[in-house]
DNA sequence: AAAAAGTTGGACTGGCCAGTCCAATGCCCA
DNA sequence: TGGGCATTGGACTGGCCAGTCCAACTTTTT
């Protein structure tokens, strides 16, 4: 017979429960019943316990797969254009994911667990940030090399251009202070930001 | 007779109650039990219900004196000299400021329980970054009028600066990622900060 | 069609914790 | 010195939760 999509046993199920978790744990964090997350992924308690062995586990299996689904695609800009093309896109693109709710929760969820699961927090900065300032740092050394950036420090400059882009709005955002930034204000702010990386990385 | 410092009855008990709380609740998070509170303390649980009638409300308290203690001393640098001089110096003491356990820890606990408590991080980013940031615009916005800077959008500058100077240093300490920076690494941090920062913004 | 495997819900254990109660004890002030 | 007050520790309640167990039930496989 045919496949059977929202089949009621074996490997579909796993992901489903797992999914479910993740999204639990997202939003009502580690500290949620394993009885909520069951009813939230529409299964018995002991069926979760029957596909992971305990919380912890799950929760593991779920940080997995949120870090695995949040990482960014990267590296679909077209690195020929003038860069403040492609610094303008970057920022926005950084900033507004920074800014998605998922987002900030994993960033919670990952702060909140820090002592807990240090493992987790250190995976999940080293497959978000930490890649995307890789990548970028490499494109600042390439322009620097055709001769349409002059930066030195291509890490650090990188590490500063996402601190001045995401740093303070992200902050705001976290801490739940003030109204949630409008998309012109976004925009104000990333072009700023943009516009000063460049006047301090041009060429002369 | 002398007052004695160590009372073990009345205002006295009371601030001590509360600073080992803070320091309780900073270092294991809310989760700690108010047995281990009282014990940290040195005192019975039956005397923390006392002086605090609830868990919530001596977090309340506990939370307040924390952002009174933790908050920047602020404006004690002459703002005379080259707008460099006194970036540096802000720079450096905001950098450290962020990095001290003490602070980062104050940080996760606000992140974690934003939740469950949301005026205290909004009340903790008013006392912090947004105040430092409000000062900093306003140096921003007096150098310029003086001709030794030419920032347009202070505030946003402002936000800016401290993006670049702290973000990326901040959340790595944060996520537990990587070591923790060396002095001469911060350093250098904050010099190209500064130096960036001041190529976008001299008056040419 | 029948066995094997997976699922269900509900009951149960043991542990942790906020908050209360109380009788005994220590402290302070008149 | 004595009376009032805060403190103590330990017992206790009620609630929540991870994890287990089990007997009835459903799905899948052969």
């Amino acid at each position: 017979m045919a496949t059977n999509v929202l089949s009621r046993t074996g490997r579909a199920r796993h992901e489903a429960i797992l999914t479910a978790a993740a999204r639990a744990f997202l939003e009502e964090g580690y500290g949620i019943s394993i009885d909520r997350v069951a009813e939230r992924a529409g299964v018995s308690k002991q069926t979760v316990y029957n596909h992971f062995g305990s919380k912890e586990d799950l929760f593991g299996e779920a940080v997995a797969l949120l870090i695995q689904d949040l990482t960014v695609p990267l590296d679909t800009a077209p690195k020929d254009s003038d860069p403040e093309i492609v610094l303008r896109q970057l920022a926005r693109q950084s900033l507004s994911m920074a800014l998605e709710p998922e987002y900030l929760n994993g960033h919670r969820l990952m702060v909140a667990e820090a002592q807990r699961f240090p493992e987790f927090a250190a995976m999940a900065y080293e497959a978000g940030v930490a890649r995307v300032t890789r990548s970028l740092a490499n494109y600042l050394a390439d322009q620097t090399a055709r001769g349409r950036l002059a930066v030195k420090e291509a890490t650090l400059a990188a590490e500063h251009f996402f601190g001045m882009v995401t740093g303070h709005i992200h902050l705001r955002a976290l801490m739940g202070a003030g109204a949630i930034p409008t998309a012109e204000q976004i925009d104000r702010h990333v072009d700023l930001a943009v516009a000063t990386f460049l006047r301090a990385y041009r060429p002369s």
